[in-house]
DNA sequence: CTGAAAGCGCTTACAG
DNA sequence: CTGAAAGCGCTTACAG
């Protein structure tokens, strides 16, 4: 195999020198074009094979004015709610032939907006984003553009835009009631920051349960706040002990359920426990671990869809969808009330 | 902000028509050059925002000659040790000012091939691939042609490249030893299909342990397979059931582990357990889990630094390096034999 | 300080 | 059946 130096690629011109052709004629070839007679494609294929020619995508889709990529901007690339999503996303994007691109905010609103402006200079066809930030005008140019934009897990701000999010408040309030159907009155709350739109929605959940149970909510037994493990657990110390502490905990996402497990008080005094958001070998605690399971698939794979939809054309008003979430009991979410 | 219809955008073209200027002057003012007079630069910046152009990033990379992304292959975006090894490799790929492309074989090794084939038709900048199938030479052209290629976990067959591995073995029989220390000598291993390079090399490991230790290796206590639920469920009741059972397991990778962890024999004749790979909550379990950890992050960082080291140049021969494991007691390596 | 021309590697539109 | 020309949206190399 002839070749020039490691680092240049041969390219059509390359080939059709090669094999005495015409450009156009070799493009033909590689793209199995009707019109070509078998000898003139014959020699085409050997001066590919003898060259190792390979099709620049690149730019070829420039020509197209396509880039047959999409991308997908996450919180976090490595957390198991993020990965789930993902791949989701990425079947879809496969099934309709584009590549993906994927970035992490790390949670950083200036990180965020960096990256989403990076994939709509590169013309990505479309673009999913887990917001870090609230507030999202940056896109408005975008979008007006021509590049579709669907928020996940939480909905964008300052820009109508469709949005694929979890059922948070009827979630929360589905844990919350299974705890209050087992007795519990006094019933703790450990969130998130509570600007954070899946923080408050499930905080809303919270208390619709307790209203609607008749049951009066001090504020003292809410907690928010960041979901380090120390800040988490000041939390539960706080909300499970001393007088008037609750008897149950709702945690708010999987971070926090995470943290609180480890902090939990132990024996008779144990509270129970609905957390948001499933873990892995929750079902292996003991007691099993009792959630309120979120659908990062569903969620994945409802948004790639919506965004493909507006990548065909569709040009409706803005959507917002929500994907159920469903309660898992194993255990903890059913320990009756200790006598306190 | 006048603008055209929605889905074509602005050029720089167009935005030279409307500041009156000449097409390099707003490739000087977009690209912070120097040399342009303060008004001719603030009657391009006007048009820029009248406009509300913005750069088309592909077409500057196809001219420039490079596309300043990179790719991951995974075997599944969607696991855990897949999005901690991808959130590592976006971490320097960011570093480099790179965009992340990402992509999963689903363990089907055309698929591989179709994906890193299409990534390299995009012409990224380098490839970072956990391998599925066992032969690479199709990558051989695209190495030759430059685009450097590094395998992770497990290495690539057919082609001289770098790779960055767990040290597999070193790890299986450090996790053996530890039963052994513990007092077993009737040892199962449970793995994944041999053929695979990290079960073999943790297969090795287990005997490497057994050996040193004096210990016969019956081979009925070594179950090979896919790992489904069903399947491994039936190699630790085979493993752990009947006389000459087992009274230890080394589970060869997480799946594995967590498979097994559901179909334990529980109560006076559990057996001891050491499982390659960390998971979540391992800690929490009761007992709880003793692992070999790898480090995918350290894999991830690992990797993506020796792709760009070939990125930039680097022709020395294919390194392999090996990331090093961490056996973690937590309980489960701990039990004693029971007496069968 | 400024810009016209050529070119990155392809495809499109057209002519023979 | 085949190919020369123009163009995708930029940058490079060069001339004024």
């Amino acid at each position: 195999m002839t070749r020039s130096r490691a680092g240049s690629r041969p390219t059509m011109r390359d080939v059709a020198v090669a094999a005495g052709v015409g450009l156009k004629t070799v493009s033909r070839v590689v793209n199995g074009e009707s019109g070509v007679t078998p000898a003139t494609a014959g020699r085409v294929r050997a001066a590919i094979a003898e060259l190792g020619f390979r099709r620049n995508d690149s730019a070829r889709l420039l020509r197209t004015g396509r880039t047959a990529s999409i991308a997908l901007l996450l919180e976090d690339l490595g957390d198991p709610f993020s990965s789930a999503l993902s791949r989701a996303v990425e079947e879809v994007a496969r099934a309709r032939d584009r590549l993906l691109f994927a970035g992490s905010s790390a949670e950083d609103p200036r990180r965020e907006r960096e990256l989403a402006l990076a994939f709509c200079a590169r013309r990505v066809d479309g673009l999913l984003i887990v917001p870090a930030g609230d507030d999202h005008r940056y896109l408005l140019p975008e979008a007006a553009a021509g590049t579709p934009v669907v928020f996940l897990d939480r909905p964008g701000t300052g820009i109508e835009a469709d949005a694929v999010l979890s059922d948070n408040a009827v979630g929360a309030r589905a844990g919350v009631r299974h705890l209050i159907r087992h007795g519990h009155r006094r019933i703790g709350f450990v969130g998130d920051l509570p600007h954070i739109h899946t923080c408050a929605a499930r905080l809303r959940g919270y208390r619709e349960a307790m209203v609607e149970a008749g049951l009066p909510v001090d504020e003292r037994w809410i907690a928010t706040g960041p979901t380090d493990r120390a800040t988490v657990a000041r939390s539960v110390a706080r909300l499970t002990g001393g007088p008037g502490a609750v008897t149950a905990l709702f945690t708010g996402n999987n971070r926090i359920t995470l943290a609180a497990l480890h902090h939990l008080p132990t024996g008779a005094g144990r509270p129970a426990l609905v957390g948001f958001d499933d873990l892995e070998l929750a079902d292996l605690l003991d007691p099993g671990l009792t959630v309120v399971a979120q659908d990062p698939a569903g969620l994945g794979t409802t948004g790639a869809r919506l965004l493909f939809d507006r990548i065909d054309g569709d040009r409706g008003p803005a959507r917002r969808i929500e994907v159920p979430t469903r309660l898992i009991a194993r255990g903890s979410g059913e320990i009756p009330p200790a006598a306190h």
